[in-house]
DNA sequence: CATATCACG
DNA sequence: ACGTACGTGATATGC
């Protein structure tokens, strides 16, 4: 299908406006807006491969909307001149690249993109309609999709019918009908008053349609119910201003819009003039023959819809096999499957089928006695849901979302559409689950090369793959929760909430919210005349964080009251409420340990997130009493590493200070403070300590004078001299961690000690700040990495252990550098033993990997 | 929906 | 002259 690509011309140059910082030519013309707008549009051609191309505009001059209704967009602010003049700008590059400009007086851009992509539909073509604007979603179609440009100038989202489906559970041409009923502030579009996104669906479920809710009006009760019969006009005007048009007359033909070269020295000449070195250079360096990706074949053929049981018949055992599960990943109840989709490759056989809950164990079962090798995207649910159901004899195979993070670990999400498009460069319906089938089969098989070109097969499949199956189980075994103890404990936190909030007032003489920021920077720093010790942002914007208020805890009481309120408030709502709201039903609650979401490769933990956990906060510690065994018997074991990035830094330097430090067992901080402070060992003070131990931390973040100064609360000249007499002492450190930048500038990457690579785009930013901060990532990623990497190596290796020796204790928590188990009281020492042999022994490295252990009945007793 | 704050490693 | 230590997630507030 040939592709027809259509760009919102004011919508994504406002975003490329306000996503950079200012430009000006030496001639005065200011040009970060077309500048933003050629890098977008650069990256659009590359990703999306037009066949097709047209970029629509607004015109200045008022539309039918406005004539129809003189308070349209009425109030809006006024674009700056420096944008507005770069419109014309704009439009002339567009020509100059031979992208054809469309504009029509009385519309705006938002009706000619709905026109042409009629037009496209029509003429058999597909649509990508790139914007930043949503109202464009209710053009969505069969084979029109919205690329929509959530924030900044890279951060795109393809949504198609399923995805609105899933995104806002509305069609398209719900859409406008939910905009006829709530209306519209940005536009001046009045809606029904009283009625916003929640209720307007309400109504949409209730009536289909602004017509419908117009023509039972008087059923609709009470408030609610008055407004709406008090604006019907306004509602059917709203849904009529909301409307895209698709028939606006355009005199174009497809010819005219085909994508082609530009008019080089046209363009060459525009680009002197607006001094875009950058794309004067690419446009020198672009030659003909340049890759193209091959588009995929036609994706189903050959291939057979075949009846699930006939499918499992003719699969061998242990072959590939396509997999995605209907599974919803709620873990405050046992998991509902609604129905399991299969695809065999090798005699390309598709075959789905509803699951019941009676049914889903024998036909799971009927599909693991196969032992097939399961293919997927995001597994983890569908692993947690089998372990859930009993069910442990599975093997995971290739996981496509885990795989993409390990290709690209810097992404929020990895979903279907986009890598299709990545590695096929098609869109892909997300409503054909046999489609979808398909492209899971084809990313799989392109992701491997990839991975081995990368060389992070073996970190793959001996790591993340197994590391799936080792969550899921942590997760479906959870933790024990006494509700109790929570509640008494919210009891209580609730008198010394209300008692430091009456405090707090009495103190400043009036009320106010303690939990804003705002109204409480005012009340202290205005109100009550505090001086403020640092230098304001801008106007009336004081920081009220910790760090800031405790410098006036001395000679202010309130200060530390509402510092107190904080901490109080802040264990009340997050860990003893958002805890309780989280028990299952079987009494336990089961995180998710997310596997893609940290650059680094380090884990992520949600709903709850069991690694931050209070544990320094002496009163905050005691939310662990309320983390018990599941069994009474039965006993925590946790063992975590003993200074493992530090460990890490030596091994990866070379220092041989650091490295007969840990192989002797010296104290680390302590060293450092007698090294970089010129004491003797036996002199150095508990402050001595805690000032290196600043500095060892600062090492492995990349740190800077300013940085260890804010840490320390000393002044910068003093940091400075820290650090440098500590790099001047620990040479292999310095030059390690100055060889970690040169790689990360030569390659835009660095690599952890399992090939685990992040990439550092910041590097190609000529600002400062950027250089900065991916110097910083260079410094940081490879030892955080690294030390993720082993973790996750001794989870497997424990898990797989346990499960192997066919142990009955469970591992359930992993927090950075430490590993909880639960263990039944016979296998005590055999976990201790294991624990610590696996974790020890994870990897070979130059120095030893020491860890401290602890057991107790509640999470609070592992200290 | 972004921001500020604070919990953890 | 500027802005600055790495990686996360949950909550409340306010536009």
């Amino acid at each position: 299908m040939k592709r027809f690509v259509i760009i919102d011309g004011n919508s994504l140059l406002f975003r490329a406006f306000f996503a950079m910082r200012e430009m000006v030519t030496r001639d005065g013309i200011y040009t970060q807006g077309v500048f933003a707008f050629i890098n977008m549009l650069n990256k659009i051609l590359e990703d999306y491969h037009p066949d097709y191309i047209a970029v629509a505009f607004d015109m200045k001059a008022p539309t039918f909307r406005h004539t129809a209704y003189p308070e349209y967009k009425a109030g809006r602010l006024k674009t700056p001149m420096e944008l507005l003049s770069q419109i014309p700008l704009m439009q002339e590059v567009l020509q100059a690249m031979n992208i054809t400009v469309l504009e029509k007086e009385g519309f705006e851009a938002d009706d000619l993109i709905g026109t042409m992509t009629a037009k496209a539909a029509d003429a058999g073509l597909e649509s990508l309609i790139i914007t930043g604007d949503k109202d464009a979603l209710q053009l969505v179609g069969e084979n029109t999709y919205v690329v929509l440009n959530r924030k900044g100038m890279t951060d795109f989202d393809l949504y198609d019918l399923e995805k609105m489906q899933e995104r806002y559970g509305l069609t398209p041409q719900e859409f406008i009908d939910l905009k006829g009923l709530m209306g519209d502030k940005s536009d001046n579009i009045p809606g029904i008053p009283g009625v916003g996104e929640k209720k307007g669906i309400t109504l949409l479920k209730e009536y289909g349609s602004v017509e419908g809710v117009v023509a039972h009006a008087d059923e609709i009760k009470g408030k609610l119910g008055e407004n709406v019969r008090a604006n019907l006009e306004e509602a059917e005007l709203s849904k009529w201003l909301a409307t895209i048009k698709r028939d606006v007359e355009l005199p174009v033909s497809w010819p005219e819009l085909a994508y082609g070269e530009p008019d080089y020295d046209r363009l060459i000449a525009l680009y002197k003039k607006l001094e875009f070195k950058k794309f004067l250079q690419n446009l020198e360096r672009q030659t003909p023959d340049e890759v193209t990706v091959e588009p995929e074949k036609d994706l189903l053929e050959g291939v057979k819809e075949v009846s699930y049981e006939d499918l499992l018949d003719s699969l061998k055992n242990n072959r590939t096999l396509i997999i995605e599960m209907d599974t919803d990943d709620n873990h405050k109840q046992l998991p509902e499957v609604k129905g399991v989709r299969l695809y065999n490759p090798e005699q390309m056989h598709y075959a789905e089928c509803t699951v019941t809950p009676l049914d889903f164990e024998i036909r799971m079962g009927s599909l693991l006695d196969k032992e097939p090798e399961l293919v997927g995207l995001g597994l983890k649910p569908m692993a947690y849901t089998l372990l859930q159901y009993g069910m442990d004899r599975f093997t995971l195979h290739h996981d496509v979302e885990v795989a993409e993070y390990l290709l690209d670990p810097n992404r929020s999400k990895y979903n279907l559409t986009n890598m299709f498009l990545h590695y096929a460069n098609e869109t892909l319906d997300g409503e054909d689950a046999q489609k979808r089938l398909m492209a899971l089969d084809c990313i799989y098989r392109k992701q491997l090369p990839a991975l081995e070109e990368k060389g992070m097969l073996s970190l793959f499949r001996d790591c993340e793959m197994p590391l799936i199956r080792t969550i899921a189980g942590m997760e479906s075994q959870g933790m024990k929760i006494n509700p109790e103890m929570l509640k008494s404990a919210g009891e209580e936190l609730d008198t010394q909430i209300a008692k430091l909030e009456a405090e707090v007032f009495e103190e400043a003489g009036t009320t106010f919210n303690i939990n804003s920021p705002k109204q409480l920077g005012e009340v202290l720093f205005e109100t009550m005349g505090i001086p403020y010790p640092k230098k304001t942002k801008g106007k009336n914007k004081y920081s009220t964080a910790a760090d800031v208020l405790e410098k006036l805890e001395e000679d202010y009481p309130v200060v530390s009251k509402v510092l107190m309120f904080r901490k109080a408030s802040k264990l009340k709502s997050t860990y003893v409420d958002g805890l309780l709201g989280l028990i299952g039903s079987d009494g336990r609650i089961h995180p998710h340990f997310n596997q893609t979401v940290a650059a680094t490769g380090r884990l992520s933990c949600t709903e709850p997130n069991l690694q931050n956990i209070p544990i320094r906060d002496e009163n905050g510690r005691n939310i662990r009493k309320a983390f018990m065994v599941s069994e009474p018997e039965n006993v925590f074991v946790g063992s975590d590493y003993s200074q493992i990035e530090l460990r890490l830094m030596a091994a990866l330097s070379g220092d041989p200070v650091l490295l007969e430090a840990f192989r002797t067992g010296e104290d680390i901080h302590r060293l450092t403070a007698s090294r970089v402070f010129d004491i003797p060992m036996e002199d150095v003070t508990p402050l001595d300590r805690s000032r290196a131990k600043a500095v060892n931390f600062g090492v492995i973040y990349g740190m800077s004078g300013f940085g260890l100064s804010e840490n320390l609360g000393i002044t910068r000249k003093d940091a400075q001299r820290y650090i440098d007499d500590y790099f001047e002492k620990h040479q292999a450190v310095k030059d390690y961690l100055d060889r970690q930048v040169e790689i990360g500038k030569e390659n835009f990457e660095v690599k952890t000690i399992m090939g685990r690579i992040r990439q550092i785009p910041e590097f190609k930013s000529r600002r400062y700040m950027d250089q900065q901060l991916a110097a910083r990532l260079a410094m940081n990623s490879p030892i955080q990495g690294s030390a993720a990497d082993i973790i996750k190596v001794a989870m497997n290796k424990v898990d797989a252990e346990l499960r192997e020796r066919e142990m009955k204790s469970k591992l359930v928590l992993q927090i950075h550098d430490e590993l909880i188990v639960e263990a039944v009281p016979e296998e005590l020492e055999q976990v201790e033993e294991l624990l610590r042999r696996n974790m020890e022994n994870a990897v070979e490295l130059s120095v030893p990997l020491d860890c401290d252990m602890h057991s107790g009945k509640t999470w609070f007793d592992l200290k």
